[in-house]
DNA sequence: CGTCCACAGGAATGACGGGCGG
DNA sequence: CCGCCCGTCATTCCTGTGGACG
């Protein structure tokens, strides 16, 4: 990046790395120095890091974007080529080169396409005074193969893959933090090393490693215990686990849990597979019992989806011949922790002792 | 070896609540 | 207040398909 310190556009870069190998915090780091320094040699740089998951649209990207450049935009109202051409003015006013950091960027082209990459890329061709460069940060290392060539080729002027750590390395970063937060002799050894190997099993995920640490001193903590444990991270891998899956449970909107509710009770008749077609009459049966309207059978069918990819349902497309093509669907949780969470649930309580009409009279 | 089941999942379209500038 | 556009969720209509069965 150094060439902007000098007042000509640096390239733009391709971060790769999956969560938690530190590729948000580098950037950012990198920037701030940037930044820092473009102030005392008085270069005119500006950035502006946007997270795409987050934004979530190209609109709010974009109007991000423009807010960093002291731009006026509306958060909604205005036509998305509206807001380009207010960001393009704006950038060439201001004479500045301006870093655009786009973080999670796989999410956004996976739900919106790469047009506004692709016009972001093309962007310096009509500025006279302004220049852009783009950083792109993704977790998805096969991410490429949805983009359009030509973004593809200007966009990878530099690549840098952060791989992940390997345990050793997480040991290290654990116990950098834990001189700060932990007492001496309040860690043991081999509970730093426990949450180090866990961690790198997974991915190699730094973010996590340190999440175990902390759940696992606040257990140790609360049992009174000198020191923390190997039992402490065992213990602190559930929760973390468990903690996540009821978040998510209780956030889900209302017709997913229907969704995982008939699941769930089909799942107590024994029956040793579950196809979409007795999931969304069951289904049926209890959007009758809480007065709600049912959705269509495509509307459950892309719901199954979600919940699968979320990991709550275990879908899986299998061809059964005469009988059609369809998914195999199961909880991809355990069904306590269905029952607990519903069992919390005013609307939900009653409809887990419910007897679909299909089982009446079966024992 | 073709048929046909029971859906998968893409595309187009619409309803809705929200916010905009004029 | 109007006409317009936004994003989200849902519906409607659709074509595609693996493999047991006849």
């Amino acid at each position: 990046m150094a060439p902007v310190l000098r007042g000509s556009p640096g390239s733009n870069a391709f971060i790769y790395g999956k969560t938690g190998t530190g590729k948000t915090a580098v950037t950012k780091y990198v920037l701030n120095k940037l930044s820092s320094k473009a102030q005392k040699l008085g270069a005119s740089v500006d950035f502006c890091y946007v997270n795409c998951r987050l934004a979530g649209t190209e609109y709010r990207v974009l109007s991000s974007l423009c807010d960093a450049l002291d731009v006026n935009v509306p958060f909604t109202g205005l036509a998305v080529g509206e807001v380009f051409d207010r960001f393009k003015e704006g950038l060439d006013k201001q004479r500045k080169i301006f870093i655009v950091v786009l973080d999670e960027i796989d999410a956004l082209i996976k739900a919106r396409g790469d047009t506004l990459l692709y016009e972001l890329t093309r962007v310096n061709e009509t500025l006279r005074h302004g220049r852009t460069s783009i950083i792109g940060i993704s977790n998805d290392l096969r991410f490429k193969e949805f983009l359009d060539p030509r973004v593809l080729s200007s966009l990878s002027e530099e690549e840098i893959v952060f791989r992940p750590y390997d345990a050793a390395e997480l040991q290290d970063i654990l116990w950098r933090r834990a001189q700060v937060a932990f007492a001496e002799g309040a860690l043991l050894d081999s509970a730093v090393a426990l949450c180090a190997a866990l961690a790198a099993a997974e991915h190699g995920d730094a973010r996590r490693a340190l999440d175990l640490l902390r759940v696992a001193g606040e257990l140790a903590e609360r049992e009174g215990a000198d020191c923390v444990s190997e039992d402490n991270v065992r213990q602190a891998e559930k929760r973390v686990e468990h903690d996540r899956i009821v978040d998510v449970l209780e956030n889900l909107p209302v017709h997913s849990k229907l969704v995982l509710c008939s699941v769930y009770l089909l799942g107590k008749a024994k029956v040793s597979y579950t196809i979409t077609g007795d999931i969304y009459g069951i289904y049926c049966e209890l959007c009758d019992q809480s007065g709600l309207s049912p959705l269509t059978q495509r509307r459950v069918s892309g719901l199954i989806s979600e919940l699968d990819m979320m990991g709550l349902l275990n879908a899986r497309i299998v061809s059964m011949g005469r009988h059609g093509r369809t998914k195999k669907i199961r909880l991809g949780i355990g069904r306590s922790l269905v029952r607990n969470v519903f069992t919390n649930n005013d609307r939900f309580r009653g409809l887990l002792s419910y007897v679909p009409n299909c089982f009446a009279g079966v024992s």
